[in-house]
DNA sequence: CTGAAAGCGCTTACAG
DNA sequence: CTGAAAGCGCTTACAG
């Protein structure tokens, strides 16, 4: 042990790291308390500190590039000024576009935005809830495929709001965990009847096995069976290309009678599927006619016909739900749905 | 004031929220002491504890749903177990991948990801910085389009190692600043010398004001003149759809000289450009060749021409070499340089 | 009005 | 080998 000055990092190298300054060392500097130093640094108006004495203190908090040590707050204020957002797969475009709209209403308040990828496995979203579980943000926007209302009353039983998205409303108990969302089996029903109305009969659906391809599909299917038609479902795994390139060979492997319109739970399926049906040689729309669901910014560069979600939009909203719950008070009121609109996106590949 | 159990969140409803377990909780109900707890539940070996105390600790820990609470470990240790990752635009599909790559090394070493998105803007990096000051994360990956060596020395010099993307390596003194890139002067010559033996001798290149788009610009300009031609430079404002549209109108304004071929600084700008050449009813590649920089998801399906960006192993490398600046005297080697490999990708586009 | 003290939940060095 | 105490950096209630 030498001087109790130098950094325990930075090993025999010298001054090439300088120790964070903390409000001991200002208060050391100025002749002062460190709670003075905490007051004068945190509220505008201290009355109780001289005006001398308040400018020394901000004076050496300037000059020795004071900044207040996060976890330190965060443990103090059983605050983390953070909010989680929760989304199956960052690499689809759908989900930067909402966690940009989270972050438009958060960044304001002061809140930080952290992303959280559940690669859409149940696996990553029980990991989610244990990480949340720890203290980590005040509230969570979150998209989940898996858990439902008993698994997420933990985390809102500790007092930690959650908006979901991609859901409609189910009954949370008094539980601070609300919904935004669009009507997904009304939207899959307007581009359901739009594909009827350009003619198409035999119209096939391809899905996943989890988040909203159940509700997009019962629009669908409803649809159909009012128009006299049959529904057609291929339910491949996941919301990504590969399953969507997959789906679509199978359809196309039935030979004469497939479908002229298949209408994909996703515009990530629908892309695999357009791929997928051009390097069989077919021409879309005038083979085979396609459809997604999303309107992420690829979809309008490939011409493809799909419903437009608000992305940006619905994490706007649920970000400023979830600030509504952090104010006080705000956790006692039960849980609430708010919808927003869809708009179905007519463009050349329907 | 009423019973101390009472969370003071919970208001009038009564019992709808839990407190948190902390270890105090599990000392108090295993009749040990919390310091016990603490030794118990981070070793797996503690010989000073007896195995039935042992066992009754983690029985308890378990009933009670106890979770250690993040900010207090973060103080205590004085490390946070996450890295940052600070990048421009995450709506650009690049930067998802990016991330993605990062996680997936940080991840398996305990280590969460924060991104920190800067909206590419010299004010955007300087509130990144800051922010990390405070002590937020261990490490960052970033892209920095404004802030150089100097502006980053005060986060390096509180022991906070940097990973830079997209740059050369340039002097950093002995700070712990490293870079991980791939040769952008020599990716932008190649792709030149691609386009020149495709006998086009009209090149204009469209580029940004800011980030890689000099060192693009100069393997462009270099190629350029070395055969013989004129190098010809648009630049607009930002990486973006909008910035390669407007370049593009620009560049057909000039009527019947226009060029043959337009070389884009990232894939963003030529996506616009090849929106806004189309929609002037031009044909690519006929009409005119367009080809971009990054090879995202989109570029394949649009059949754009492009230089490819290891994405993911970009964002892998860099995580690696934070986790190695993180071990014991990581810190104390000067700042390196890692380069990977880049790749021509020739489509339709051009 | 002013300043020292308690304590958030945890880890770890240290005294019995 | 065992258990109580110090302290990370901060905020805020409380005693002079």
């Amino acid at each position: 042990m030498r001087s109790s000055t130098q950094t325990p990092r930075s090993g025999g190298g010298g001054e090439r790291f300088n120790p964070r300054t903390t409000q001991k060392d200002i208060a050391l500097a100025a002749g002062v308390s460190q709670a003075a130093v905490s007051l004068v640094l945190n509220k505008s108006e201290t009355p109780s500190v001289p005006d001398a004495t308040r400018a020394r203190i901000l004076k050496f908090a300037g000059e020795m590039g004071y900044q207040p040590h996060h976890p330190a707050r965060m443990l103090r204020r059983a605050r983390t000024m953070a909010l989680a957002c929760v989304v199956p797969d960052i690499t689809n475009p759908f989900y930067p576009g909402l966690v940009r709209g989270v972050q438009s209403v958060a960044a304001p308040a002061g809140y930080d935005v952290l992303m959280f990828d559940t690669d859409g496995r149940e696996e990553g979203e029980a990991r989610a809830v244990s990480w949340l579980l720890q203290g980590r943000a005040d509230g969570v926007v979150g998209t989940f495929f898996h858990l439902r209302v008993p698994q997420l009353s933990t985390l809102a039983g500790q007092s930690v709001p959650i908006v979901r998205l991609e859901s409609r409303y189910k009954a949370a108990g008094d539980l601070p965990i609300d919904s935004v969302y669009i009507d997904n089996a009304e939207a899959s029903a307007a581009m359901t009847r739009y594909l009827i109305e350009r003619g198409h009969r035999r119209i096939a659906m391809i899905l996943a096995e989890v988040g909203p391809s159940r509700q997009r599909a019962l629009g669908y299917a409803a649809v159909m069976r009012a128009a006299g038609l049959v529904p057609d479902v291929v339910t491949d795994s996941r919301y990504s290309e590969e399953s969507g390139a997959r789906a679509m060979s199978e359809i196309l492997a039935r030979g004469r009678d497939r479908p002229t319109a298949v209408f994909c739970a996703n515009d990530m399926l629908a892309i695999g599927a357009m791929v997928s049906a051009r390097s069989a040689g077919l021409s879309v729309p005038d083979d085979i006619a396609i459809a997604g669901f999303d309107d992420i910014p690829a979809a309008k560069l490939l011409g493809l016909t799909t419903v437009r979600q608000p992305e940006f939009d619905l994490g706007a909203l649920a970000a400023r739900t979830l600030l509504e719950r952090l104010q006080p008070g705000g956790l006692n009121s039960r849980g609430q749905s708010r919808e927003l609109k869809f708009e179905v996106m007519t463009r050349s590949s329907a």
